[in-house]
Order: structure tokens, then sequence, then C-alpha cells
DNA sequence: ATTTTTATGCAGGAAAAGATTCATGTTATG
DNA sequence: CATAACATGAATCTTTTCCTGCATAAAAAT
């Protein structure tokens, strides 16, 4: 399949090649009608380059090459009738019925959205001296992520483990913050940081399935979110968009100093190399692969 | 638009012209593709009759008329792709717009997956001596995420930290399987493991946004996932959902083995306290059947 | 610093696709 | 039956698209 083709050659293929693969990988459905010289002149690469990318490939030809582009977009609209048929019926791929869960789920989370107790908890996210963050097992993913970009806002944000979160919470001040994150069968670690920050005074916020959830009991504020699981899975797909809410709710709050923020982080990710800022070359990357019996993988 | 064309001209064309209006009608998808010859061939009229037919429709020629039944068949994918798209009213609330994004997302996800290679991926993870899963920064969620699922499951699974990566590599076995995570920018630890462990020959796996993705280089098999951030954060709403996907791929391997480990796990919480147990609530929501292939979703 | 390799665009020719003309056969009509 | 109008395909011409050789500039290697 093209895609395959392409991820094999990806680092072997010069600037303007790659600028090629990129624009078709991201606009199969333009690239399928377009002819050798258009695409040239859309991704500013002569006619040649693009016809050479094709060879690189190994089509016979330009036209070869996007018979194969085409063959994806038509791949991809059979799938999409197909899946507008099959709501109901069971023929569907169980793993189309999961991500329809998700999605079904994604839309009860959108439409019993509390917008006032999200901005409420921005704002306190926002003005707290520290901010605790408690998540145990499948939860812990929840609160790790929300931990990760809150930490590019806030300088005081703290996700607690099991080996520290007592002491950390006796040693906070009643102006923090303490966010449980917990969904059934609620983990009863969560809700004894959480019990526990509400007896010391602190404030407390849970993300959790519905007011009726045991963290609920021992928060000032409470988000719920529909939770759906799929089958063992606590599908925490809405949540994660709910997680996102919350960030967006605090980073609002900062106005524009998110902003400068932002920026300070990526120049020191940029000195530091933290991310890829160039695709590995030829030498490397084109030498055969260790294992030739695997190419059946690809 | 081509078929109000059709329908108005349809009783004044010759029978030739009207089987070939009748083929686009029928089989715009095809004839999308078609030069005016092979056209005519089809449909056992000349090329001449063709190239007529689009001057009758009032179009400049044979080109200008494909185009235009490109046009209704990129119409129709569009259609479909936006499907569950809400409609973005520019009134409604951030968050509102946010969720609405990631259900964009989510859709388009869907679309686009590549069932194949997600059951491929689970027989793999089932077969593999040992899984290592690494993932940082933003992903490292994600990571953690397929970690702890797959750990219930299965009894190797190890999280890839920076301080023992490279020695977990090493020691791993040819039997093995990495699943490398990282979507833009992709980070340069996670590629780095993956191009180490392509190199030591294990199998290796990536879950990221595209086949262009310098993870792809080094991967023995991709699993696409259509991303979009959100403002400033990775939002990986729909990562978690093929998360879920990959999961259920492996869990669907082992059968009904899934069963009894999932009892024995729900013995073991249980006697450790866990979770809460006081609640009625404690339905074992979802942990239903896990091991049959259909029963799973409603 | 110099040589080699690589990437790329330009130009011209080959091939394919499209348009037009013309001859033939068919149907309709007086 | 004869004529005219029409539909059609083959042949021919025109335009578009594709491919390749060559020159140049940039990058890598020595």
């Amino acid at each position: 399949m093209l895609g395959e083709r392409i991820a094999e050659k990806m680092p072997a293929l010069s600037p303007g090649q790659q600028s090629i693969a990129k624009y078709i990988l991201g606009n199969p459905r333009d690239a399928a009608f377009l002819t050798a010289f258009q695409l040239g002149e859309i991704v500013g690469v002569s006619e040649s380059t693009v016809i050479r990318f094709a060879a690189v490939l190994g089509y016979s030809g330009y036209p070869e090459m996007r018979s194969a582009v085409r063959e994806i977009l038509m791949e991809r609209l059979s799938t999409l009738e197909r899946l507008r048929e099959y709501d109901e019926s069971d023929g569907a791929h169980y793993f189309f019925r999961a991500i329809d869960k998700d999605i079904k789920t994604l839309s009860a989370a959108q439409a019993s959205l509390n917008t006032r107790a999200l901005e409420e908890l921005g704002s306190m996210i926002a003005v707290a001296d520290q901010v605790l963050v408690a998540g145990q097992r499948s939860s812990r993913a929840l609160a790790y992520y929300l931990w990760y970009y809150l930490s590019w806002l806030f300088p005081n944000i703290h996700l607690l483990d099991p080996d520290s979160a007592i002491e950390k919470v006796i040693n906070a001040s009643p102006k923090s913050l303490v966010i449980g994150i917990s969904f059934p069968r609620y983990t009863s670690w969560t809700v004894e940081v959480m019990r526990h920050s509400h007896m010391c005074g602190i404030p407390t916020a849970s993300i959790t399935n519905d007011y009726s959830s045991p963290l609920a009991t021992w928060s000032n504020i409470v988000i719920p979110v529909p939770w759906n699981p799929i089958s063992f899975i606590d599908s925490f797909t809405a949540p994660i968009s709910i997680m996102n809410c919350v960030i967006l709710g605090a980073a609002r709050v900062l106005g524009s100093a998110v902003q400068q923020r932002l920026e300070i982080l990526e120049r020191t990710w940029g000195e530091n190399d933290v991310y890829v800022n160039r695709l590995p070359k030829l030498e490397t990357a084109g030498m055969k692969d260790p294992g030739k019996s695997q190419g059946h993988f690809k």
C-alpha cells in the first residue's frame, strides 16, 4: 500500500520529495486527481521531481502512483459508505463499534457539560498555591495527562503517588487544591486522599462519573463525566476530552501570559533537543532490515 | 450540478449517449477516473460519442465533465466524513468547540481505521515474549494506559522509562515487541528507542499520526491515528480510543482465557481492598463476557 | 579547498488523451 | 421510394501529460 511504501522510503527521500509525500498523505483527495505538473506546482517543486518521486517509490510511472492514491481514496469512500449503514446492525467490525460507543459517550459528555463548574475549576487551579493531582490505576493515565499539561502553565503542580501522598497533603497549605480522578469501581486510595485532604481543610475537586461518586462526598467541586466502559476497559476517551477542557479553562485564566510561557518552553525544548527536528538520514535508515523474515509485517 | 444537467437533457440524448449517462450516474466512482476512450469502451461506444456527450451537456470538453463527476464524488465523501460533525456555531462555548473537534477527529479515526493492522498488532502482542511500551511527555499518558490494561492480560508488559530503556531493549529477545507512541512534534527519545530496537532486530510497532512519522521508519507495523491538537494541547482523545482497540485486539487473541484472568484479578482486588466496596454500585461494569468476540458491545 | 555526489529544474521529445472532420449507415418523413 | 436529418465510428489533427537527458547549484565527502 502507498502509505507503507512512503513510510519505508521516507528517510531516503530528498527534501522536495518529502514535501510531496506529505502533501499526498495529507490531501489524498486532491492528489488523486492532479497531474504531475499540477502537483509539483502546489508543493513548489518541478514536474520532474514529482515524476522521480513516483519512480523512487517503485512505481513504473507517475500515473501508476496516482492510481495507488486513488485506490486508498476509494477504499476510504467505501468504508465510509459501509459505516453509514452499519449503525444498528451487528455486521460492523468490533473496532468500529468500540469507537462508535466512544463517540456517543463523548456526545453525551458534551451535552451534559457543566461549563460553570469547569470554569470555576479553572480559576481554582490558577489561583491555588499548589495543585495536587491524585489518580491511580487506570485513572492514573488521566491524572498524568492533566498534570503534564498543567505543568506547562503553572509552577506548582504535583502528581501524587502512593508513597508520598499523605506527606504532601499534610504539608499542603489551605490555599492548595487537590484534584481527585476516579471512576467506578473507585480506587480506595484516591478516595482516601480526597477524604484526608477535605478533613485537613484543603479545597478539593473531583473528576468522576457523577455526583453519587464517593469522591464527590469529599469535594468542593465536582466535574461529572459520562463514562462508558468498553468490554473490560474503562474507556477514557470522554474523560480525556474533558481534561482538555479543564486545561483550557485554567489556561484561559492566565490570559496572554500563556503565550509567553509557551514561548519559553518552546525555546528550552529546542535547546535541549527534546523533539526531533529532522528525519533520520539515509545511510542509517536505508540499511536492509535486520530480519528479512519479518517482511510480512509491512 | 451534473445530475440535473443529465436529467434535463436525457430525453434529447441519442441512444449511445443515454447509455453513457446511465453509466456515469450508476458508477460515478469509476467514471471519475476514466478517459474518454475507456469510458466509451466500457459502454460500448466510440470515444467520439463520449466527447460529444460532454459537449451536449454544455461542458467545454470531456475533462471538464469528468471534473464535475469528481466533484460530486468528493462532495459525497466529505458529506460522509462530516456525518457526525456538529455545526460548529461560532457562538458556542469554547469547551463545546473543543469537544466538537475531538468528536470530529474521532469520526475521522473511525473512518480511516486500518483494522487489518490493528488485528495484526493484537496478535503480535499476544505472541510476544515480552512487550515494551515506549512513550514520553504527553504520549506517556497513552503509553501508561496501554501498559496498564495489557498488564491485566499478559505477564510481560513493561513501560519503558528513560533510565532503563536501553538496557531493557538490549536484553530483549528477538521475540519481544516494542511499541512506540509519539505524535508531532516527535519526542527524540522515543524515536531513538525505536531505532535502536529495530537495529537489534526486535519487532517494532508504532502508534503515531501518519506513515510519514519518524517512528514509522523503524517500525514493522504502523497504526496511523488522526490527530488534532486543540490550542496548545495535543488532544489525545482519538488516540485513547485507538488504544482501546489495540487492547481489545490483543484480548481477542486470548479468547476465553481473558475471562479467567479477569476473574483472578477481580478476586485479588477484592482481597486487597483495591476498590471501594461499600457502594452497591459495585456492578462489575463491563466485566462480563470479555472473552467472547461478539458479545462485548450493545 | 577541491572533488564528488546529490538534488533539482529546464528543455525537448515521446506518449497519451482529447477534439475534429469526414464517411457511412440508420431512421424518420414527405 | 427518395431525401434529409441524425447517430456513429474511424481517421486525423491538436493539446496535454509524461518522461528523459543535460546543465547547474547545493551538499557531502575527501
